[in-house]
DNA sequence: AATCCGTGGTC
DNA sequence: TGACCAAGGAT
């Protein structure tokens, strides 16, 4: 064990945070902590962590538990493909594996939504596998402490820190390293004003050294982000109103939503009723256009500009053909919804 | 390799 | 305020 190692370890053993998934070697908890943590602050996704393992003590819970339900849980959270494929590798698990988790690298790689860092993070920390990990906090610790400006997101990057971060690794105790190194990037070694006046190895940083610790990690520009229109259909009763399940290849996956005409601009009322979608439903006589709303909602790589255009009705046939379906603003707590909607409900519902 | 997938916080 | 980013993975 080199001196970087000692010192990371020493360093953690005083300075770390106390964090619910760190009490246990429980494979399903590691591994649960780990799928809600992946581009999730600690604080969005600790609540969340509570949450499950309440309703979903362990994994053979987590599998009978009807996707859906997972879902509405999973609520808010985003990334939605997570919740979807966690729930399918619980269903492996218990299947496959007979309820235990597989204790071998390959096996814990090969489940869905397990990458090579979940993989690493959950033979470490579960079972002391010798696999170091490589997060967003391992690219700027190694890239910083060796001076090092390949961009993260380049395949040669990621090998090269991946190469690093194995050579680094304690393997007497590769969980407990693995966490001191992420843990050191989080609260120390931080993106913005990192605290290298009180970093354990701060006389090991070359970066620091040569002053190019703002610069680190280099990492290549994303495309610009790309705006979208979304025109909501609000179609809305005294007690009711129209909901549908968003399909694939999309944002918002087996989430629930209200029907939607993309177009490349918001719409406005008379260019709206120009659509198919209302020539193709019956009953659209007794629609009664009430006004709408806007919102912008920004993603990472997305702006979608909302236009929530509310209709009065009375009564629609042949609904169902688009998939709609009738609901209550009671009966969302069965249907997972995006944020977006989420909102516009809320304000709909709290001012009426 | 490049793009897609959410939400919320920071500076 | 807009760019950046957070215990990434799938395609």
């Amino acid at each position: 064990m080199n001196s970087v190692t000692h010192k990371l370890a020493k360093w953690y053993k005083v300075h770390q945070r106390n964090l619910p998934w760190r009490d246990t070697k429980d494979p399903y908890k590691i591994w649960l902590s780990e799928i809600i943590l992946q581009q999730t602050r600690v604080e969005q996704g600790t609540p969340y962590y509570y949450k499950f393992v309440e309703q979903y003590p362990t994994v053979r819970d987590l599998e009978v538990a009807p996707i859906d339900e997972v879902l509405k849980l999973w609520q808010g959270l985003g990334y939605y493909s997570r919740a979807r494929n966690m729930h399918s590798a619980a269903l492996e698990v218990v299947k496959k594996y007979n309820g235990k988790f597989p204790k071998d690298y390959n096996s814990i790689r090969s489940l869905k939504g397990v990458g090579d860092y979940t993989a690493a993070a959950i033979a470490s920390l579960a079972f002391d596998l010798p696999h170091a990990v490589v997060d967003g906090n391992v690219y700027r610790v190694l890239s910083r402490l060796y001076n090092i400006d390949t961009p993260i997101n380049s395949s040669k990057g990621k090998n090269q820190f991946a190469q690093l971060a194995e050579e680094l690794l304690d393997k007497k105790k590769p969980g407990n390293h693995n966490q001191a190194v992420m843990e050191l990037g989080a609260i120390c070694c931080k993106p913005s004003n990192p605290t290298c006046n009180i970093c354990p190895i701060a006389e090991h940083c070359l970066a620091l050294a040569k002053g190019t610790i703002a610069n680190l990690p280099v990492k290549i520009k994303n495309k610009p982000v790309q705006n979208r229109y979304l025109n909501y259909l609000f179609l809305v009763n005294e007690e009711t109103f129209c909901l549908l399940q968003r399909g694939p290849d999309d944002i918002w996956q087996g989430l629930y939503d209200l029907p939607i005409v993309e177009r490349d601009k918001l719409l406005e009322p008379d260019e709206l009723m120009e659509e198919s979608f209302f020539k193709q439903l019956k009953g659209r006589q007794t629609l009664l256009y009430k006004g709408n709303s806007d919102y912008l909602h920004k993603l990472t790589h997305r702006n979608l500009h909302a236009r929530f255009h509310i209709f009065f009705y009375k009564s629609l046939a042949s609904l169902n053909k688009f998939g709609i379906f009738e609901t209550t603003f009671k009966n969302m707590q069965s249907h997972a919804i995006p944020r977006l909607l989420d909102k516009f409900l809320n304000e709909y519902y709290s001012i009426k």
